[in-house]
Parts: structure tokens; sequence; C-alpha cells
DNA sequence: TTCCAGGTGCATA
DNA sequence: TATGCACATGGA
């Protein structure tokens, strides 16, 4: 696959290592929409509308370099295949779903997102957080932008309840209280396992999210977020193992720097059924 | 009606 | 350390 940077957007030149549903519905982000057919994904303050050409796909956007690395387009995903393909179970899923990529998500919203995720399913976690985009977002003309903290900092619990957040609400109210922006950036330094216990540290943020925010938004690969899915695949493929932070533990060391990639796949074929 | 969704926090032993 | 339970909400 190759890109060029043009004057509407992004230029990608063939279709086996990006493609927009398998990206997009893989469930790493919530923020896009599907009209006639065609992705418009939403990310902080932007936007990129994916139209498929007939040698690729033009990322039409007005902010072409967000998402040269939004869409982690400088690594080579043939690469990674052939890597996790050297696991014979990640033939099928691989197979399945080869356009995924992971997306280097902004991240405040990966982290707001991803507590709003929890014991969630995509459809309302999609509803909650278009909620709170057009009530504390600024207006982009099409569209509203995701709100920073301190916009989200005028909310009260009850606020982010009559949203529709249940009793996540309260895990939003408090965690809004604990960090900003700039001190998740100034994490990115930090080795992933000092990372995990930062974010986990913080309210409604337990294992399984911080490692979602650890793949989607400090891209880290050494990590597998372990929810039932996960946790029916390992159960049917591995062996019955109850405690997830074990079966956490033994994809880790299975997958080392290729487990978020493998559990992507994973993920996305489960949840096709395809099982 | 009951179960489930990209789980977490908290009490208890 | 580890187990059990409550927690909002809406769709299947």
């Amino acid at each position: 696959m190759k890109y060029e940077i043009k004057e509407n957007g992004i230029k990608i030149t063939g279709k086996e290592d990006f493609n927009p549903e398998h990206i997009l519905e893989c469930g790493q982000i919530f923020s896009y929409i599907k009209e006639d057919g065609v992705y418009t994904v939403f990310s902080a303050d932007k936007k990129a509308k994916i139209l498929e050409t007939e040698t690729g796909f033009l990322i039409e956007t007005e902010s072409p370099s967000y998402f040269v690395n939004f869409f982690d387009l400088k690594t080579d995903y043939s690469e990674v295949k052939k890597r996790l393909n050297k696991f014979s179970i990640m033939e099928r899923p691989v197979k399945f779903g080869y356009g995924i990529r992971i997306l280097k998500q902004d991240l405040f919203e990966t982290l707001i997102s991803f507590i709003v995720s929890a014991n969630n399913n995509i459809k309302r976690i999609q509803m909650i957080l278009n909620r709170i985009r057009a009530k504390y977002g600024v207006k982009m003309g099409d569209f509203y932008a995701f709100p920073t903290r301190n916009q989200l900092l005028k909310a009260t619990e009850q606020d982010f309840a009559e949203l529709g957040a249940g009793y996540r609400a309260k895990y939003l109210f408090n965690v809004l209280r604990q960090v900003n922006e700039d001190d998740l950036t100034s994490w990115q330094v930090l080795e992933t396992a000092e990372l995990r216990n930062k974010l986990i540290s913080l309210c409604g943020v337990g294992p399984k999210v911080a490692d979602c925010v650890l793949l989607f938004g400090f891209g880290r690969g050494d990590v597998f977020p372990v929810d039932t899915w996960i946790h029916q695949m390992y159960n049917k493929y591995y062996s019955n193992l109850e405690n997830r932070e074990k079966i956490r533990q033994n994809l880790v060391s299975e997958f080392g720097l290729y487990s978020g990639f493998a559990q992507q796949y994973l993920f996305f074929f489960m949840r096709a059924g395809e099982i």
C-alpha cells in the first residue's frame, strides 16, 4: 500500500492493507457514520471522508497530516500480517479482517470513549458519545468536535447521566478531575507497564479500558485487551479459564509486541460471528 | 421477562 | 490476593 498527500486529502493506492469498513467497524472507534456506503470518521475536532476509487481510496480531509498518523499509514501492515500468520490461530482472522489498521486516536477522546464503553454495547456507546459531542463540543460546520477537558468540566454527574451514561456518569465526572490532556500526552514517554498503572489508577479505568487506551491511543502493541469476546475466543481456542488477568498474561506472552494487532483481528472475527 | 453489552469499584474474607 | 455483587440502560 502506498499513500500520497494531495490538496484535498490523502490518496491511498491498494486495497489489501486499507479497508474502511474493517478499520472502523472493528470496535476501536465509535465516532463515525456510514452514508450511502461511504464512511466519514470524526476524531477530536477533525473529520475525514473515505471515498473508494478504482485503485484504492481517497481520504478527503482538511487535515491530511493528522490522518496520516491517525490511520497509521507509515506502518507496513503486510509485514504485520506476515508476522501474525506465523500463529496458526491467526490465519483465518487475518484473512477475514485483511484491511484492518490500528488507529492512533486522540488520547483524551479515547480515554473518555472507553470509560463509556465499559459493560455497554457499541450502539449505545456511539449514542452517548454523540450526545456528549453535541452538548459540549464546538460546532465545526456539519459536525461537533469532541469536547476538551475544560469544556467537559462544566458537566455535572447528573448531566452525564441525562446523556445516557448510566452509572458511568460518576466515572466521567471524577476522571475529568484527575487528568488533563497534557498529563496524558506527557505519559507517552513511559514504559507500557508504568503507563498502564497510571491509567488504571484513574476512575472508571480498569485493566480492559487501560489496555484499549494503550492500544488505540498510545499505539502500544504489547497489550491485549480482554473483553467478553476475547474471553469467549480464549475458551474456544485455548482452554477454559475464568480469570481474565491470566488470559491476558497468557496472550501477551504468546503474541509479544504483536498482541494488540492480534487482538484486533480476533475481536473483529469473533464479533462477526465467524468464530 | 431475562440476558447481555469491548467492566469497574468496593466490600469482604 | 481473590471472589462476589451492584451498577444504568436499551435491544434481543
